[in-house]
DNA sequence: TAGGATTTAGTTTTT
DNA sequence: CTAAATCCTA
């Protein structure tokens, strides 16, 4: 069999591993061929981190650890094979490659974590390509759903039912407001933010209520929060619920307390990787380091220069000490990047070289030099606005798509300012963060009542749907249910579905009654298993007549609220359709409370994009803006008297520049107004970090003179409206807006608001719009959707 | 209890 | 300035 010396087959087996991982560059490689033992990656932006995983993964389940290892069974076939395969690019034979591999692993002995289901939904998609079956049995997911996972399999070691509920930060938010009324504190002066985030900050540090509590001591403020955090959890516990940082800390616990559980999910995950490991909390070191056990085979890829969530208890010490604590870690430095301009690259690079807290790398690139960063200074938040759109609409007459722009900016509240240009000038756009999906009243309403059919226990969710849609059932009625569940040792369901058996119930028991009969219809429905989940929706919206209770459809806003009511219904198909046999409304439920709706952006679509600095990481742009770069506002107040604090903006800047492909703008506004009053700002120090040579500043010249009939909407609600509207055209082919765009053919005479008159040359049909070619008088030719152009016959 | 009037608090937030 | 939370009256 062994034809070769073993040190001469290692070698003909390196350079066949390498061929087939030739795609990567070295350092990639290397972190794919390090398979054994603690390994750090640091990958620095757009250094393809999750080509990195990918390869790794791939190559642990083909070829294991082959590229170490010295064992070899390979015939003089085998060899003849790879020798053609070196030297003539013939494919291997599925023989040889399975000769070639030592010790190759299970796909269900990796482990994948990453932060976001996007992330994770990326990687499994990325690994299903590359990979096939053997991909999809990769376990792939956040922190959060593997825990949940791990949770539902033995929560019952920890007195948690096996359908527990999750809450998320509103119902977090709810259930402490009632704890602290209980207690009788004063939300002026301790309000339910400040202590959910000190719960969440001594989760995260796997602090016990009774832990936070002797920790306390005399101080009066920490004993009372202290009380709440006893509380809360309590409360949780009653309710069958677990907030975000449970899931994470009761798996912590439940490893801990069970060797056998310990055990066995130690044998399970062979192999971990944690993408973004500068993101870990405490709790999340703690956890992956219980997973890894002794044999240690964990591979954490991250960037310190990105980590930005310390303020939610991110620590970076993880990443930073993680050589420390793992004492054979091999660290590898992945500083070559495939994303961005040289030009954009070196400004990243001298921004983040003023923080003195890092691992130290610097990016470089084979891409062009690129563009000079347009910087521009404007008057006012308008003015900002107004320049954006009209790069926008000039890039986008020479070729490109909406789609290439992303703006970046801070806070959420600076979106505003944008949105009204944008509606003016037609720019397609859409907002991600602000006002989610999942945190609409309508959607939450129908999630609530999904909730209490498969958790009858759970109160919160009861409370929010008993009266919605209105049932006269009020407070007063509630607290006094509450008190005769409490007394009684059972949930506050059972008590309404017997309302007529309790005295103080007598009056409004009709009406409970007739909740819990509706309610009761629901569990039977759920419970016998015959029906669709979808059907099961449709039922409760028909039987609450919850889209009646919403008012005049024709108001824009209901409209929005029974659309959004369709979605959530396709999208309880689409999740019945993925899972199959095993879809079940537990499931459904628990996917949906782990969904944020950087998950439902998809990058088809072909408009602008607008978020924070914060949620576009991860993701990338041909052309970005990064407006608002003030001191006051990036970096914010806060930060600027407090060097740490400094450094996590300087870190979010850098993450910002980043973004960039090809074009980066950078602006500051001389005033601009914030929370209603106006306020002047020095440009920030970021800007001033950047070598003045990568950057070509302009400024506004003066104020313009708004044309006669160009009359913007003067109200954010007036904004919404206009938005509204033409979301509309999107979702409704059928709807007379969609019609306009039928109306214009070549040779029309129209009129543009920004563009002024011109003619249209071609009409093309593009998803439900159409996209116009219009040559404008003074502006030349340009590309526009219809629907968004706000074109009027001239 | 419902709905309108008034007050008040507003970085960032992968789950 | 704006949206949500709370207050107040019918």
């Amino acid at each position: 069999m062994v034809s070769l010396l073993s040190e001469a087959s290692l070698q003909l087996r390196r350079q066949v591993l390498e061929k087939e991982f030739s795609r990567i560059n070295d350092r990639q490689r290397e972190a794919v061929f390090t398979v054994n033992g603690p390994l750090l990656v640091l990958a620095g932006a757009g250094s393809g981190k999750t080509t990195v995983l990918v390869n790794r993964i791939a190559n642990l389940i083909r070829y294991g650890s082959a590229y170490q290892d010295t064992a070899s069974q390979l015939s003089e076939q085998d060899i003849a094979d790879m020798q053609e395969y070196l030297h003539h690019d013939t494919p291997l034979s599925e023989i040889t490659r399975s000769h070639l591999a030592v010790s190759p692993v299970a796909p269900w002995h990796i482990l994948a974590i990453t932060f976001t289901n996007k992330a994770a939904g990326e990687l499994k998609q990325r690994l299903a390509n590359m990979l096939g079956e053997a991909g999809s049995q990769v376990w792939a997911s956040t922190f959060h759903s593997s825990c949940a996972r791990i949770l539902r399999q033995f929560g019952d070691r920890l007195d948690y039912s096996t359908h527990f509920t999750i809450y998320d930060s509103d119902d977090s938010k709810r259930l402490m407001k009632n704890c602290l009324k209980e207690l009788g504190v004063d939300e002026k002066i301790l309000s339910c933010k400040v202590v959910l985030n000190e719960i969440s900050r001594a989760k995260d540090t796997l602090t016990t209520p009774k832990a936070y509590q002797q920790a306390a001591g005399d101080d009066n403020r920490t004993a009372t929060i202290a009380r709440a955090y006893q509380m809360y959890q309590q409360h949780l516990k009653e309710a069958d619920a677990m907030d975000f940082d449970d899931l994470i800390s009761c798996t912590v616990q439940l490893l801990q307390e069970n060797p056998d559980v310990l055990e066995h999910f130690q044998k399970k995950f062979r192999y971990i990787m944690v993408d973004e490991y500068q993101d870990t909390d405490h709790a999340q070191y703690v956890l992956i380091k219980l997973l890894a056990g002794t044999d240690g085979n964990l591979c954490v890829v991250g960037d310190d220069d990105q980590s930005i969530y310390k303020f939610r208890g991110a620590t970076i010490e993880n990443i930073l000490s993680f050589e420390k604590t793992f004492p054979t870690a091999k660290t590898i430095r992945l500083e070559q990047n495939y994303r961005s301009t040289q030009t954009i690259l070196n400004a990243a690079n001298a921004v983040i070289s003023n923080n003195k807290e890092r691992k130290g790398k610097t990016l470089w690139t084979k891409n062009p030099v690129g563009s000079k960063i347009q910087t521009h200074t404007a008057i006012n938040e308008q003015d900002e606005a107004d320049y954006i759109g009209k790069q926008i609409l000039e890039g986008v007459a020479d070729g490109r798509k909406f789609s290439d722009y992303a703006i970046l900016y801070r806070m959420n509240t600076q979106s505003s300012a944008l949105e009204k240009n944008f509606v003016k000038s037609g720019i397609p756009y859409r907002i991600i963060g602000g006002l989610r999906f999942y945190e609409r009243k309508e959607i939450r309403d129908m999630i609530a009542y999904l909730s209490v059919i498969n958790n009858a226990s759970d109160e919160m969710r009861l409370r929010r749907i008993i009266n919605q849609p209105k049932r006269s059932i009020g407070d007063k009625t509630l607290a006094a249910a509450s008190q005769i569940a409490d007394q009684l040792g059972e949930s506050v369901f059972y008590v309404i579905d017997h309302a007529n058996e309790f005295e103080p119930l007598k009056r409004t028991a009709p009406k409970l009654l007739q909740f819990a009969h509706i309610m009761r219809g629901f569990m039977d429905m759920n419970e016998s298993g015959s029906h669709t989940l979808k059907e099961l929706y449709d039922k409760v919206l028909e039987d609450t007549n919850y889209i009646a209770s919403l008012g005049n459809p024709a108001n824009l806003e209901v409209q929005d609220r029974i659309s959004n009511l369709r979605q959530l219904e396709s999208n309880i198909q689409q999740y019945e359709e993925e899972n199959g046999e095993l879809a079940s409304l537990d499931g459904f439920l628990q996917e949906v409370s782990l969904m944020t709706d950087i998950d439902n952006y998809d990058d088809k679509a072909d408009t602008v994009v607008m978020m924070t600095m914060h949620s576009a990481k991860g993701l990338e742009f041909p052309v970005v803006f990064l407006p608002g770069f003030e001191d006051g506002i990036f970096p914010g107040v806060q930060a600027i008297y407090s060097p740490e604090q400094l450094e996590e903006e300087r870190r979010l800047a850098y993450v910002a520049i980043t973004r960039a492909r090809e074009q980066l703008y950078i602006l500051n506004a001389q005033s601009r107004m914030i929370f209603g009053s106006t306020n002047r700002n020095r440009p920030s120090r970021f800007l001033q970090e950047i070598p003045e040579e990568l950057m070509e500043h302009t400024a506004a010249r003066s104020w313009k003179q708004p044309k006669p009939g160009t009359a913007l909407p003067v109200s954010s609600k007036e904004v919404r409206e206009a938005a509204m509207e033409s979301a509309l055209h999107f979702g409704a082919p059928q709807s007379a807006q969609a019609h306009k765009a039928l109306q214009f053919r070549p040779g029309d005479q129209v009129e543009h608001r920004a563009f002024g008159k011109g003619m249209v040359l071609s009409v093309t049909p593009m998803g439900n719009d159409h996209l116009l070619e219009i040559a404008f008088e003074s502006k030349g030719t340009k590309r526009i959707m219809a629907n968004f152009a706000h074109l009027k016959r001239a």
